[in-house]
DNA sequence: TCGTTAAATAATCAAAATGTTATATAGTGT
DNA sequence: ACACTATATAACATTTTGATTATTTAACGA
């Protein structure tokens, strides 16, 4: 797996998503597979094994079960990589939040895209 | 081109690069290419052509020239993305820019692990 | 041990991304 | 109009990714 990087763990929509669930809470691998119907359970076993290579999430193990767990610090070569643009943006961290509840705003009016 | 988000535009090593060259000032394609000796100019186009439909940067027509600048705003999908997990990080903002000076400090002596 | 359950891995395939060379498009200057 | 410069696009080969089915590994309970 050439893939040990978080750039390239986040860019599949599937990947975002199961970490968007385990946001929500731990989860093993059968019920993270059943909210995607689309995929067999070993597709999403090979998604996992992305983020765990990119330390997105961790595993424990109970009996035959895996239960895997957000591991959000991994996110911070995302957010570190980010934060160089930061001082180009519409102002400070501050002003950003501001900026960034006014486009939530405005994007109410049209169909919502990502 | 099926890519015409943010995570798979910066999902390639490349196009991050030319980002961060962007960010350091906007550049014609030209002198873009320039800097990656091991890609043709239409390798550089394509990707640029990318960070264009994710609406990472802009063009402007200069005579034959085409000036690329860097559009930051189109990292704000990613940024909102991001900040979703930030509850779940060590602490707030705030604090969240210490644990990164600290990781960043620590980060010296390599081969940690996280 | 046997049968069941849970998840990972292997083999394989199709689709997409990346890179190349060749060519087209478009603006400049004469 | 012509030659030149700058960039984009087309056609194509190669590599990588994402998904599937079949199989393996491992833990559990009887």
């Amino acid at each position: 797996m050439t893939t040990t990087n978080v750039f390239a763990a986040i860019a599949d929509p599937t990947r975002r998503a199961i970490l968007d669930l385990l946001a929500r809470g731990s989860r093993n691998v059968g019920t993270i597979a059943a909210e995607f119907p689309r995929l067999t359970q070993p597709g999403v076993s090979r998604h996992l094994k992305v983020l765990r290579n990119a330390r997105l999430v961790d595993v424990t193990v109970q009996a035959q079960q895996r239960i895997y767990a957000i591991k959000p610090e991994g996110l911070a070569d995302l957010y570190e990589w980010v934060a160089k643009y930061q001082s180009m943006w519409p102002d400070t961290l501050e002003a950003l939040e501001h900026y960034l509840d006014a486009r939530a705003a405005g994007e109410k009016a049209k169909g919502k895209k990502r």
